[in-house]
DNA sequence: TATTCGTGGAC
DNA sequence: TGTCCAAGAAT
């Protein structure tokens, strides 16, 4: 086996060289791993010129950072979600609210529609707090732990948001960089213990320059190149450093805890109609789908069935089942109806059905209207 | 540290 | 159809 010949005090991806025998606890010391990890970061960043995605709130390689109103919203919105699942909610709010001093000003029920579909609605609700916040302040703070003080802004967003609308070096560790760092230092404990050492592993290969463009290669070689399935190591820019491609298996890392199984809970949903609208009231506060518009229920949760308890005494009709898996549980819920005459107690609108689309129902509540109105 | 928060696409 | 997964945060 081929010795690069440096000191084997060193840590992180294979030699360069070729050098194998470098595979020795991180030393923190100015050894060779600098080295190595400079060729490492040049080398992403270099594929990154050639290869990035172009995407609405990114700016190009080595162009000027767009607005950081932009770079908020979108990782706010990509946290936990898809590229494709972002675009047109990004392109809706931006065209909406163009600054985060019109975001700031507007009703928090507005944007808790605008977001409906999106999931994860404690997002919205953060995003309202942490525009007024930015409003207030005059403009976003330009610093990781400034940044981290806003609601709803992480470890991730705050590290993501300074270096990528900024220019600061920050360790940006999403989902991807995780994948990648296990694989490229061939980390085989598993999620979350190993956190810790995936930190440490990702800020040795962080550059001091273009840091921002450097997380976001990161996340472009996660989501294109190093996959969860099937990573495509023959087109990795890394391969060469990769030492779980090395001495180990890609495929297999990172290395995660068996998941809890989800329960399956019966519910169900009331669809109270009178003169061609339908009764919709607002979630409360701070649980499941808080905030958001929605059919009045009999109390169903993650932590139990519903109480079959029913708004109102009458003829309810059942119009069939909804089936709905959220993060931790499964809900069949049972769509019943009853033509009223006058309103339920409590709080409340009427909304028209034939403009049920705008009324900002999360997915579940969406599945069930469609199923009234079929 | 573990749990609670959505959703839609890939396979 | 079921399972896994995605630019995580808050508690």
């Amino acid at each position: 086996m081929l010795s690069c010949g440096l000191p084997l005090r060193c840590v992180g991806p294979a030699c360069p060289s070729g050098c194998l025998s470098c595979r020795f606890p991180l030393c923190g010391r100015s050894c060779h791993r600098r080295g190595v990890a400079a060729i490492v970061s040049d080398k992403l960043l270099q594929w990154y010129d050639a290869h990035a995605r172009d995407l609405p709130w990114r700016a190009r390689p080595a162009e000027p950072a767009p607005e950081p109103y932009r770079v908020w919203l979108s990782e706010v919105m990509l946290q936990q979600t898809t590229v494709a699942a972002v675009k047109p909610y990004f392109e809706a709010f931006t065209l909406r609210w163009p600054t985060v001093e019109q975001l700031a000003a507007a009703p928090e029920e507005d944007v808790m529609a605008a977001w409906a579909g999106l999931g994860y609605y404690s997002r919205a609700r953060n995003l309202v707090k942490a525009a007024r916040a930015v409003a207030e302040l005059g403009a976003f703070p330009d610093t990781e732990e400034g940044l981290r003080e806003l609601p709803g802004l992480g470890a991730y967003t705050a590290a993501a948001v300074a270096a990528i609308a900024f220019g600061r070096r920050a360790v940006v560790v999403d989902a991807n960089v995780e994948r990648v760092v296990t694989r490229l230092f061939n980390l085989t404990d598993p999620l979350p213990g190993v956190r810790k050492a995936i930190r440490t592993c990702a800020d040795t290969i962080t550059p001091e320059e273009r840091a921002g463009d450097f997380a976001q290669a990161m996340m472009d070689l996660g989501s294109s190149i190093c996959t969860a399935r099937e990573p495509k190591c023959l087109l990795c820019p890394l391969a060469n450093d990769c030492r779980a491609r090395a001495e180990g298996d890609p495929a297999a890392l990172p290395v995660k805890a068996p998941k809890k199984a989800k329960p399956v809970r019966q519910g169900r949903a009331f669809w109270l109609e009178h003169d061609g609208s339908v009764w919709l009231v607002r979630r409360d506060g701070k649980g499941m789908l808080g905030g958001m518009r929605a059919l009045p229920d009999d109390g169903w949760s993650a932590r139990g069935d519903g109480a079959d308890n029913y708004p109102v005494d009458g003829a309810w009709q059942p119009l069939g089942l909804v089936r709905h898996t959220f993060t931790h549980f499964t809900i069949e819920l049972s769509v019943e109806r009853l033509f009223v005459d006058a309103p339920p107690p409590g709080a409340g609108l009427w909304w028209p059905t034939a403009t049920i689309d705008e009324a900002g129902l999360p997915t579940l509540f969406a599945k069930a209207a469609r199923l009234a109105l079929a």
